[in-house]
DNA sequence: ATATAATGTAAGAAATACATTACATCATAT
DNA sequence: ATATGATGTAATGTATTTCTTACATTATAT
C-alpha cells in the first residue's frame, strides 16, 4: 500500500463495513429479561419453557439477533404476554436488515 | 434383508420419518394470500415491498417455513394489519417443531 | 470466605431461512 | 389461438439461526 489514497479508501470502507455490521447485529430490543425477572424465572427455566438452548435465550435477551417467528410466539407466550410485539420491538431501524 | 420381522421394523421407521418430516414441514397457516387479494398486489408487488423475493412470498403463503420475526412484521404491515398474529395463526401443532 | 446458582462469552457444527436462476403452468386479454 | 402476466416448482448456493461444549464471571446463600 504506497499510495496514501488507496490507503484512506481503505479505511473508509471498514469504517462502512463495521457500520452496517453494527446496523445489523444491533437492534431488534426485546423485553425478554424484563418479563422473565417479573416471573422470577431463570434463563435456563425458561429456556426449557420453549425447548430451546440457555445460550439461545441469552442472544434473544441481548438482542443478538432475529428469532424465528414461532420462537417469538413460543417466548412471548412463555412471558404470558398477548402480542409477539408486547415483547419484541421491531423499529423502523430493522426493517432494512 | 432376509428377516421380515426386521424388513417390518425398517417399514415402520420410514413411515415415522416421514411423519415427521410433514410434521417440521407442514403448517404455519397464514392469511397472507387472503389479505394480498384483498388489496389486489401480486406477489412480486408484495415481494417487493418486505425487501424479499418472489419465492419467498410463495413459501410464506404455502406455510412451508417458520418466518424471521421481522420478515413476519413487515408482511403484516405490508398487509395493513396490526398484529402479527392476524396474518400468521401459530397453533399449538407447531409449537413441537 | 467459600460453595453454589445464575449469567455471560466463545467457537465450531448443524439446521434452515432466504436468494438465485431457470423453467412450467394457469388465467386473462386481445 | 396465442401472447402476456401471475403463480408454481425445482435445484443449488449463501447467510443466519440454533445447538453443542466448555469455560469465565457475577450474585447469592451459608
Amino acid at each position: 500500500m504506497k499510495n496514501p489514497w488507496l490507503w484512506y479508501l481503505g479505511f473508509l470502507g471498514i469504517q462502512l463495513d463495521l457500520r452496517l455490521e453494527l446496523k445489523k447485529r444491533e437492534t431488534i430490543k426485546t423485553k425478554i429479561k424484563e418479563y422473565r425477572k417479573e416471573l422470577k424465572i431463570t434463563q435456563e427455566e425458561l429456556a426449557e419453557a420453549v425447548d430451546v438452548t440457555r445460550q439461545t435465550i441469552i442472544a434473544l435477551e441481548q438482542g443478538k439477533y432475529n428469532p424465528s417467528l414461532i420462537l417469538a410466539y413460543k417466548v412471548t407466550k412463555a412471558l404470558k404476554r398477548e402480542h409477539i410485539e408486547d415483547v419484541f420491538e421491531i423499529e423502523n431501524e430493522d426493517l432494512n436488515s
